[in-house]
DNA sequence: AAACACAATGCAATCGATTGCATTAAGAGT
DNA sequence: ACTCTTAATGCAATCGATTGCATTGTGTTT
């Protein structure tokens, strides 16, 4: 059992004196680059068996050094317990399972140090591909990124256009103004208010914006009490509806910009007698398990994160194959699925 | 801004030459074991200034191979989708953060090639430690990997006793024992179902066997009829409790082995008109975010996850520091979260 | 029989950093 | 004046695998 000297494990060379042959060749055979050089069928089974018997695995580290890859990728996502990035995440990590890729990954909490602080990780440890949600980032830090190391980068974002970064991104603008309008035009709901986040927040921002288009496009006019903004929780989400069920005038319809908030919100339309949605309606965003165990189930826009993730190592894979290779834009488009709440 | 020759990053002998030194010193400078070997002020100086200049980052990988020391950890758990596993993975990466260290996630989903496949990726990739939430894996497997490659180990599991594995294991089996004997004693229930899952899954004999005991100490006989089966799905729950209510005698409690199982039974019996808790009452196990949204709020075990997470990292990172450390074990107590089903 | 092709393998440099063992110079002790 | 520390730094081997460039031997072509 005992090796050469104390090490614990075999390493090529064992293998290499036990099957009488030149660490090349033993290098050859077990990393399959032996397809461009020939090997005879008789020494490669030698090797192997000498490989088997010492239990020899190669050191991926030493390799990458060699090889300048790493089969490994990085995730820089901004946190692993929400189910919309989990699931993307695990996405990724599936489709790297098949690829023989391991799979770093970093919550960042939406901080932008954090963010910067794994941009620096990635530039000591070399990887092939970077998959990031940025929130701070800018495409600028993340060229530099790709300068540098040469690494491939594929992103969820929507506002980063580079040559050499492949960018996914949810419609979910789009899919709100789908929403409202579908509640006005079929649900006929003309009093329709908007519980958001803070405007700083991009993803406020932008379902925000889709709202207002739909207003704008069925001839409403939006009221400032009827927008009011949580901070993604759900005690947040109670407490706009509440002030929302206090205002002078109530609305008939709302429409919530993430599921956690509209869960709240029903929540305290149930307990204040009202019904839902008789009395007023309940649009949710993001399509979390728990909205299907509602009672009534919650109305939401679905995104596809599973598709997300599976669309972002895709492209990351290939440019990993293919560094040249154009950038892609693939837009994941998001749907509302309707259930009891409206 | 061009190095030495096409290199698009700076390397160590870059700076080394920049800062007219050798790369002896500018290693002992950069990488703080200079501490040990005195360096002048200014030389130190020099490096760090020609180290900015050029941008250099220290190749993390060239360095592993060195030292042997790989500032990663890698992580094998059953599926990071589930709340339980990604919130101790969280606790895990805010623990390596904290440390800088990178964490590398693998998902078993219970399958025990899954779980092989990645003790064979810990065999060529070198990392520091290891945490594993082995469901297939013994402790044999796990010696193996320990001998071969003297890896840290920390697992999450019931029955593994080792001289280098520290091990964290959350009492599930007590818990439940606890929980059902306060639907008898305080809440004055005689007939107590059992919604679990197959027995061949250690988590649902440990509850089992945790409902048995209960039972038996207060003196009650289990009955195969209020014994139901699922397969941790919300649809399972709902078809067990369905059965339950089928059943020639309707018992007035139910013990669910999980949250999500627990809520298709919940939303089933208010679905069939009971009330909850005055006509049968439930009890969860897992305390997942959505048992706080049901109306009523679910009566739940919780474990903590969170604390789990810390455990299994503070353990490994002590046994990283000291791999002679003598072994710990450690339990992580649940705890019975009364709300509105019970 | 000379020249050549090609299959099969080995040699030695290389990836980029770390570190044990010198080496040099300057100051301290006797 | 001579030996002895000690501070400050450099040399060169090393971690473990990969790979461009030989080298050797055997069969083919002309």
């Amino acid at each position: 059992m005992a090796k050469k000297n104390g090490r614990q494990h075999a390493i090529l060379a064992d293998v290499a004196r036990l099957a009488d042959v030149s660490p090349s060749t033993v290098s050859r055979v077990l990393s399959g680059s032996a397809v461009r050089a020939p090997i005879s069928e008789e020494t490669r089974a030698r090797v192997r068996a000498a490989a088997e018997q010492l239990g020899y695995y190669p050191n991926v580290n030493a390799r990458s050094l060699r090889t300048q890859r790493t089969n490994m990728i990085a995730v820089m996502i901004a946190d692993i317990s929400n189910p919309f990035y989990h699931t993307i995440t695990r996405a990724i990590q599936d489709a790297a399972f098949e690829q023989n890729f391991d799979v770093l990954i970093a919550n960042t909490d939406h901080i932008h140090s954090y963010e910067q602080r794994f941009v620096e990780a990635i530039m000591r440890r070399p990887v092939d591909g970077v998959i990031m949600v940025p929130y701070n980032l800018t495409a600028a830090d993340i060229e530099k990124l790709i300068d540098r190391t040469g690494v491939a980068v594929a992103v969820l974002a929507h506002r980063i256009e580079h040559p050499r970064i492949d960018v996914v991104y949810a419609d979910d603008e789009g899919a709100t103004t789908d929403a409202v309008r579908w509640l006005i035009t079929e649900k006929k709901h003309q009093k329709i208010a908007f519980i958001g986040v803070n405007l700083s927040f991009k993803v406020g921002q932008r379902r925000y914006n889709g709202y207002r288009r739909a207003l704008e496009d069925c001839g409403l006019r939006p009221r400032d009490e009827w927008f009011i903004t949580g901070n993604f929780s759900y005690e947040s989400g109670a407490a706009a509806m509440n002030a929302l069920l206090d205002a002078p005038e109530r609305p008939t319809a709302v429409f919530v910009c993430n599921d956690i908030m509209a869960i709240g919100a029903l929540n305290v339309a149930l307990e204040r007698g009202l019904r839902v949605p008789e009395d007023i309606a309940i649009v949710g965003f993001d399509n979390i398990p728990a909205t299907q165990y509602m009672r009534p189930e919650l109305t939401t826009v679905a995104q596809f994160p599973h598709e997300i993730g599976t669309a972002l190592s895709k492209a990351l894979f290939e440019r990993i194959a293919d560094p040249q290779r154009p950038r892609q834009t693939i837009k994941i488009g998001c749907e509302l699925i309707v259930r009891q709440s409206t």
